[in-house]
DNA sequence: AAATTTGGTTTATAATATAAACTTAATTAA
DNA sequence: TTAATTAAGTTTATATTATAAACCAAATTT
């Protein structure tokens, strides 16, 4: 059986992947929302996906507060697709 | 976004409910083989999927040696119906 | 009859997820 | 104008989970 992708499966780290997948890009603020996390997960769990270049996190500011904006990397998009695939194998869809 | 039911979210488990899913019955050393895992860690995921009445597992004697087999029950069937549809909504399939 | 294998279970440890507490700066209320 | 509140995060502590290591009993092999 295919290896499931472990910082892929995570309900938080799977939520945010999903919601990059299909935006250009995203900030904390509206992740957060999205995702129905408390900031403190979400803050820990960007960092893993950004450890490792699945997403791209800017930090600046929006007028006078700050924004941090993430975008999926073209080794998240891949890294994704193959979890969907490797899951595949495994529900049969 | 939907909640992924946490019993299901964990790779070795859901391997196990993906075999069962598709067959009448499976047994300790088979599910073992199948999913490559360690003795230990199939014994405490069983457990749990046996606890939440997703398997049920019958203990009994083949020739002269232990024999544990598993089946997914009803409910199981459905948990694990449910954990699909969920995860769709998270990978647009 | 000792050593090894089979089929497990229990328990200890490592990894992970999550929330609580904290920080810094901006905004609003007194 | 200063005290309280909110916003946007980060850090750190804790709870949960997964995993492997150690163990056990019975059968088999040497």
């Amino acid at each position: 059986m295919k290896e499931l992708n472990p910082l892929l499966h995570s309900q938080l780290r799977l939520a945010v992947m999903s919601i990059l997948m299909n935006v250009e890009e995203a900030d904390f603020v509206y992740l957060k929302e999205k995702t129905e996390s408390t900031a403190g997960n979400l803050s820990v769990q960007l960092d893993k996906l950004a450890s490792a270049g699945y997403i791209s996190v800017e930090k600046g500011m929006s007028g006078k507060r700050p924004r941090t904006a993430c975008s999926i990397t073209e080794l998240g998009r891949t890294a994704f697709e193959e979890y969907v695939d490797s899951l595949r194998s495994y529900l049969n869809l």
